[in-house]
DNA sequence: TTATTGGTCGTACGTACGTCCGAATTCTAT
DNA sequence: ATAGAATTCGGACGTACGTACGACCAATAA
């Protein structure tokens, strides 16, 4: 029955674990002998495959970044026009507030940590950039969607957009009355349209 | 010429000590240790007058809090005019950017702490509705300017609102390039209007 | 068979933390 | 002047942390 989960690599097991703690109780909260105990592996094993908690983190967001990034892009091309884009990118942050609250908890102490750590400094900005453009490359290279904003750039205009997700998805997740706030978000894209 | 500082109350310069260390270097990175001895103080004086860490860092952001609703609140009511307002706060949070890097940086330092820790959540969530209604109450209330937001309610318009600036300024605090994401708030405020 | 390598484990080190406490000092009101 | 309260202090307690180390174990290659 066991056969398989024993099967799990301790590297992957070890990552996962770390994923599951970090975004239930947050990166200051959980100890590598936390981490270590939950995947039912000795503590050293953490350091010998990861290093220490700053990289091991990393991996996490990594981890994260890489899958989440494809999921969106996935679901931009799958529909047509930059209007429909938008609409779906919305639909896919509904969703995840929706289904994955602790995703969104693990990114926004993620944020926090970036403020004093270099390293993690460093991984969030090259992730703000990647989602800047793709939201730039999808919903703002029509010529018409371009002329709505006029003198502003499409950079400037995806990185409101990014912002404007990003501040209402904070206050949906730490709020009391969600569904007030997830209105918050079909405001947003009705304002773009 | 130091008698004007030594008679300081400690109680007030253990505050302003802990609101420097908290906005240089985080919730996390600080002890009760590093304040005290910044502070000039034993370190069992932040027992005495503070009762322990969390309290401390409630009363930092309750300080911070008063200050600068109060001041956001001069602002709005020395001009007229809800597009006016609107430029105003605007204006008002570019120059917090500008200026007090550091009490942003505390402000979402805070928010990340809010996920975990349930008095700090709870302060948060007051402070998000105290935002909310001066925006609604400044900003929203011209039957002109609501008709412009149909069928969504003035508390939604001004969830997205304080989310936008939010969110913008998070990118703009932790990123690299500041010029360009100013751009997006002077592009939010014109996509209000 | 033996030697090498990669993986696993338990443990220990040094340090830092938040909190607590009892004694000393200063202030205040009678 | 003195009792009592408020303040200040240094130190200690127990715990938790990240990291490092050296000993095992299993598989593989020569």
């Amino acid at each position: 029955m066991q056969q398989k989960t024993d099967k799990i690599k301790p590297s992957e097991k070890i990552l996962t674990t770390a994923f599951e703690c970090l975004s239930t109780r947050g990166y200051a909260n959980v100890s590598m002998r936390n981490i270590a105990k939950e995947a039912g592996v000795a503590l050293s094993q953490l350091t010998y495959y990861y290093k220490n908690k700053e990289k091991l983190f990393i991996e996490v967001i990594n981890m994260m970044t890489v899958q989440y990034l494809h999921e969106i892009e996935k679901n931009l091309e799958s529909v047509m026009g930059e209007k429909e884009k938008l609409a779906s990118l919305v639909r896919f942050f509904k969703e995840l507030i929706r289904n994955k609250p602790k995703l969104l908890k693990l990114f926004i102490d993620f944020i926090a940590q970036a403020l004093w750590i270099p390293s993690f400094r460093e991984q969030l900005n090259s992730l703000f950039t990647e989602l800047t453009q793709i939201i730039e490359e999808n919903l703002l290279t029509d010529p018409k969607t371009k002329k709505k904003y006029l003198e502003y750039s499409p950079k400037t205009v995806a990185k409101l957009i990014l912002g404007a997700l990003l501040g209402t998805s904070i206050q949906i997740v730490l709020g009391s009355d969600r569904d007030s706030a997830f209105e918050s978000l079909n405001l947003a894209e009705s304002l773009l349209n």
